[in-house]
DNA sequence: AAAATGAACCTTACAGTGTAAGTTGTCAAG
DNA sequence: CTTGACAACTTACACTGTAAGGTTCATTTT
């Protein structure tokens, strides 16, 4: 048997998927900063630049992570009603931020703009507007709820984004001392009660948006 | 006028607060990722490992950056109904973030656990509070948001953060023809709209918290 | 005045980064 | 077998954060 260091991997086997695939390995494992072109590489048993024969930029690679992302995402089925298309489609997104946590604060940075990201987001405005909502009415909502979900998955990853804060931290007892709201609080910040929390803050749009609805048929 | 290159700057000159002052604008001129230290000394006119005498790292100078913006918030004044302080509170977040576009992703996305944000923390808590949200609700309250608060902040500053989409973008035809609902509902994305958006998803979300209160004082 | 102290700053060096440019290896078509 | 095309590798460059150690200068002590 071979026994080469790096794995036995004839020329020509390299492909975009392998690479994304690996890429998506590298980054839970060293964190978003940490990832590198060649990390990447000696995970794919190559070299670096032959990544570039494949992606022309670290951007495009990242890029084409989100594009894999977004682009596994399914509109919820149509036969069901609007909230509950809504939420699951919120649900759904939020999902595969967490199941990617590090690579999570690129996916919510980035402005989309490829073919498949604005599959999504113009499904998702249509899922609006289905709901009754006008043109102006469902791409102002669509920004609220968007913000929220960022702003969410961001929080909810935010543990494994970056390591412990470099300054001046303070201890669990001075924070029980001087800020004694703020580690009660603390109980509802923790890691089991994301899903709670979250449906709430989402559950509280969805609520005021059919009251908008509402408001509009009754008037 | 002098126009010596590096400014005078005898020894003995250099400050934290200069140098947070300089790594502002050089922050703001070149972007996060575009940020060095030997970018901030040159602006500053000394070399680069001289800043470490003020700040051990990088990152502990960038933590002093959020503490001075976050520091530099007061408390809306105690005499105002409790939604008119929430709304003046979330503002002023708003506005600092805006203030530092380039330097916003990394303040919305930083885990505050330094004395002065976990003061500004435990006041935006203690508002819930006073507004007769009780410990648990006022947490998760809190947590909603400031999530919506954090995705707004990304979105409303994303244009500063980081160059064009290096990735295949889809041009204004294509998504005309392709993406109508998109390119329509892009005439309330642009930043004339961020005000008016921005207070519809707040306004929102303080309705029904208000309603909330509303329901279970009747009840 | 002279010497000592210690902070403030600079110089050098190293391991790491993205990626441009040029080279080699491999397989398929002629 | 030769030729071509292309995938992968090698080298090189300009840049990064920062560890280690050297230098300069203001202040304090003698």
């Amino acid at each position: 048997m071979d026994s080469s260091i790096k794995k036995e991997r004839p020329r020509g086997r390299l492909s975009r998927e392998m690479i994304e695939d690996a890429a998506f390995e590298v980054i839970e494992r060293e964190g978003l900063a940490g990832f590198s072109m060649r990390k990447l590489a000696a995970d794919l048993g190559c070299e670096a630049m032959s990544i570039y024969h494949h992606f022309p930029s670290q951007a495009h690679l990242h890029e084409a992570l989100v594009d894999r992302l977004i682009g596994s995402l399914e509109m919820p089925d149509a036969g069901l009603p609007w909230r509950q298309r809504m939420h699951i489609a919120m649900h759904d997104f939020r999902r595969i931020g967490r199941e990617h946590p590090a690579f999570a604060p690129f996916l919510v940075t980035y402005r989309m703009n490829s073919p498949t990201c604005l599959t999504w987001l113009s499904d998702i405005l249509g899922l609006f507007e289905a709901g009754g909502f006008g043109p102006e009415l469902s791409a102002r909502l669509f920004r609220t709820v968007g913000y929220y979900l960022m702003g969410a998955i961001l929080d909810e990853t935010a543990g494994y984004a970056k390591g412990p804060s470099a300054a001046t931290t303070v201890s669990d007892e001075q924070l029980a001392r001087d800020f004694p709201n703020v580690a009660a609080a603390g109980r509802y910040f923790g890691a089991a009660e994301f899903d709670r929390t979250f449906d709430l803050g989402l559950d509280m749009l969805l609520d005021e948006m059919e009251r908008a609805l509402g408001g509009a048929n009754s008037r």
